[in-house]
DNA sequence: AACGTACGTAACTGGACAGTTAATTAAGGA
DNA sequence: TCCTTAATTAACTGTCCAGTTACGTACGTT
């Protein structure tokens, strides 16, 4: 779950995203965005070491490539959790079918 | 997003975890940790910024519950990426199915 | 060989954050 | 009322992290 304080980080999320439609060169991905070249460089890093993108070298570019496995992981985490707003919509689907009487009762505060 | 900001930390997670089981009160939790109890209701803390969990004051105590809204939000914001390990999968079946034949043609990067 | 381009790394700064101990608020019980 | 218990808040410290500028490295071109 290294990837979540990977992810965690909106500039890394919006990179997560651009690769999510294609690879890209470091350069290309940097222009996007409004801080120095070099604090891209180190958000790669960090995407890299959370194994959530992989660098090709091709001649002096670096292309990057997003590697989704780390996002199956988080989606794995999250399964065991799924229930609970299901569950949550399932009791809200009852509460419509009711008529929604009662409600102050089990309300609480 | 900014759930994934509080999940980052090991330490949530697990409080998470716990309150997947059923609502704690705040000492109950923290006994569970190696760290201080200010430390866990500063944790509290962030869980509750997040909209992660919901605190009901019973007594002195405080009970905390997990609100799995924003765990809800967390699964829309992958939901869109799933495609790619999904695809992953789907092409590795194919690739089976076909015996691995004719790889270049569809492939289509 | 020399130069320009494309990135990465180094060194530093400011701000956020997790942890601690100590003080504070609030609810029960003697 | 006084004391104990439950929990948060305050104040402080150390560490991590995102951002900057400056420098280093590697590839390709002339």
């Amino acid at each position: 779950m290294e990837a979540l304080a990977a992810l965690a980080d909106p500039t890394r999320r919006q990179i997560v995203s651009l690769l999510a439609a294609g690879e890209r060169g470091a350069g290309e991905l940097a222009g996007q965005f409004p801080v120095s070249r070099p604090a891209i460089s180190r958000h790669l890093r960090v995407l890299r070491e959370a194994g959530l993108v992989q660098v090709r070298v091709e001649g002096q570019r670096r292309v990057y490539a997003l590697d989704p496995a780390p996002l199956s992981e988080l989606d794995a985490w999250l399964a065991p959790y799924r229930r609970l707003w299901a569950q949550r919509l399932d009791a809200l689907d009852t509460e419509i079918a009711r008529g929604r009487r009662a409600r102050t009762q089990e309300d609480g505060r």
